[in-house]
DNA sequence: TATGAATGAGCATTCATTCAT
DNA sequence: AATGAATGAATGCTCATTCAT
């Protein structure tokens, strides 16, 4: 009998590397070799788990969404107003964590331009978490149906604006702004679905801190 | 004597064909073989004009950014909330040439990831875009200073993530949704700033387009 | 308690796969992966068998030649000139047995360039198939010693000659075709050693099908 | 204007170190690293002039062939028995640069099993060969169309029957038994297409040379 | 100015081989 | 006996880059 390995698990340790790579370096440094030694393997043992790179590469969104995905299952317990905003917070680049995933998606669309299977890969990603919130919007508050779609919608354009702009220019947008813009937009027009949370005397004024 | 060659509008050729290949292909594809082919030269001309591959991206990407502001420019003539609408809209990946657009700055972010100057050179357009809508701001709405820089940055908030998800999921977000939910934000809500355009009977619900 | 094996067996059931893969897909493909596969083992199973690649080659080659020479004493029972018939037409590509024979000794040659072992047991084996040959003329034919030698060399320049042609083309050198040349070298010219089995009208015309 | 290359002469030159390389040590020595060492050039330059391996051994093959043809044609101002003679003595392995050949159409044999196009490209090989030699049959001796064609075919079965035992055992088969098995064959037998051209008194009887 | 020949490092991948189980 | 995980060197090939012309 050989070696016992948990596949799975040895699966999850490369494409964490890759993840980790990829935010910090680029997609560029996410080679072959790259990610072996950031994952302190050999290339043979990553050809001996992904067939070929763009397997790796296609494992590793999935995989980070995954994670993604986990991270919000595990918060399920709590009413539905509070799983709706943790989940919205979660996909805004916060932490080391959740900024890496948001890497690998921006790397991964870069890649999947003229690779069909990657865009669906993303298109379908972006459909499921569509359909996750729009579920979370019916179960907080009063819309259904095809609304609580569109309210999803609402939530998912400025959460990903938030995001983006975070990505950009992170000094510009701490964590602490960037979760005042989503409970602000949460609240207030179009997106709004949930009630204040608190009379917050803070606001949504990025301005002092574009110091930088 | 040598030919006389107009060495600016050589280098706009060669980085608009570089934008073209990175749009369809990804950046993956953006070899200097590949960017010279789909130029029509060959790959000691692209070397003559950029002194390395690095370089040719940072331009692409700069140049990528020079063709938004002079299309912005072209409008300049119209009333302040004409001017504002314009710009935003023009920032949305509704056409050929704004979708090619937003895939640069995709794989550029992809690609600047561990690179201090490309990473600035995203930061520094983010903000010139900022600083631009939020006089656009201070034009068109009585708002001024430190406010009207925050009401920009819900407006790009909110098409930043309308521009994301129709990068993502193109079949659910043609053109007329992006439109309609940009409207939608600029009226009503916390990034609202302008008066409504028209009693739309439309409204922002893309439940019947997301059959696909 | 280890279970038994029969070792002798499993070698050749491991070479008999790698030659059906060096005659079905060329000596490039025979590597300890396909051979294994070909086997319907692992690359494990392989090289408890042969310390090494090249052991495994050279395995292959002896073990061909083993086939041949089982096949030729299976028939030793005939009489001196149906004997030596018999062994020049074993050595002909007639069927997928033979063929994959040739197919494994041009293949052997080719990798023997440069290695001293494979080449001497390529020669070794060559001139012990002359010895043989020899011998059955001796049995069939009034020639005596060096006569007799000789008379072997000129009988399998003609089977080779005729198996490499029938090699390259084995349109044009089907079955029939083959055994009426070698029939005729034996009965006529310098090679000549046995006397005509039936006056043939067919004689040896291969044009007719040079048609393909 | 780059550097002026005889693009022709270039492939040529790395050709021919494919087929020394081939010849020395095998095919499985000729990897593209190997071959360029061999030429004294680099990697790239290799894949400059052919657009993978697979080219380079099919063009290597066909020069080879080339170059056979070439000095065939150098010979054919002598009359035609002397040039029948010339033409299938130079498709015997006594020299050098004969004996390459042969390895190297050893070699591609090994290779092609398997590649329908380097099979093919054998196979007109021989057709060819096997025309030329009906040609020249005609010219030679009283014998014409599908009877020559009939000839020139058991004119290549001595020829290469000779070669490949020559290549197997060079010792046994010295040039000058090569010779002297291939004179016999054309003047006496079924291959006879030619009268004595001298009443020698060596023969064919090889076994005194098989001391080694 | 522009070419394309040439370089050689680096890429993804395949391979023979080792070895703990 | 047999597995298959793991290695790392070597492979074919691509690439950015240089440079003589």
């Amino acid at each position: 009998m050989p070696r016992v390995v948990d596949s799975e698990e040895r699966r999850q340790e490369l494409t964490d590397a890759a993840a980790r790579l990829i935010a910090r370096a680029g997609i560029g440094a996410a080679t072959m070799r790259g990610v072996a030694s950031e994952a302190g393997w050999t290339t043979g043992a990553l050809t001996h788990y992904f067939t070929d790179k763009r397997e790796l590469l296609l494992s590793t969104f999935k995989a980070s969404l995954e994670s993604r995905h986990r991270q919000r299952a595990a918060r399920d317990q709590a009413g539905p107003e509070a799983v709706l905003r943790a989940t919205l917070t979660a996909a805004l680049p916060l932490d080391e964590d959740s900024r890496r995933h948001w890497m690998v998606t921006v790397a991964f669309c870069a890649e999947a331009a003229g690779d069909a299977e990657m865009a669906n890969a993303q298109r379908d990603a972006y459909r499921d978490f569509r359909a996750s919130v729009a579920v979370l919007v019916e179960q907080a508050a009063p819309v259904r149906g095809p609304a609580a779609l569109a309210a999803a919608e609402r939530l998912i354009v400025v959460t990903n604006g938030i995001a983006l702009q975070a990505l950009f220019d992170p000094v510009s947008w701490p964590p602490r702004r960037q979760l005042a813009a989503l409970e602000e937009a949460l609240e207030v027009g179009p997106a709004a679905v949930l009630t204040p949370r608190r009379p917050t005397s803070e606001g949504f004024d990025g301005t002092t801190l574009i110091a930088g």
